[in-house]
DNA sequence: TCTATGACTCCGG
DNA sequence: CCCGGAGCCATAG
């Protein structure tokens, strides 16, 4: 594993770790902020080895529509549903209720970028 | 080296 | 927002 997508990852873990209680944010987004607005599938990808990390809240990560596109990866069958709704979001068929209230652009909170 | 795949996104209907 | 099609790019085999 090259040093670089260390540090890729690192960043996107970074990025995830700022996401507020009961809010949520879209692999585009990230990408976005990380300067690869055109690799919002690696953000997928970052997140699928952040099964690793601890602090990674990666339920709080969905598609641009509100998807959970990535519930199967859970341990749980629903495990992201319960993760979200304990923090106060609704999910119905895999889709988060009010997404655009609950969205969180990091391009647009955080200051740095 | 090439092909297939996917925790995505944009576009047109 | 839903549906189908096309673009995108790192990884796996």
């Amino acid at each position: 594993m090259a040093a670089d997508t260390q540090n890729f990852f690192e960043k996107v873990y970074e990025v995830v770790k700022q996401v507020p209680y009961g809010r949520v944010t879209s692999y585009g987004a990230i990408a976005k902020y990380l300067g690869a607005a055109r690799s919002a599938r690696m953000v997928g990808w970052a997140m699928n080895a952040s099964h690793t990390m601890e602090d990674v809240p990666a339920h709080r990560v969905v598609n641009k529509v509100g998807l959970l596109t990535g519930k199967f990866h859970f341990d749980g069958s629903n495990l992201m549903q319960q993760l979200l709704e304990n923090e106060g979001i609704s999910v119905v068929d895999h889709k988060i209720v009010d997404f655009d209230k609950h969205f969180w652009d990091p391009w647009k909170e955080m200051p740095n970028h």
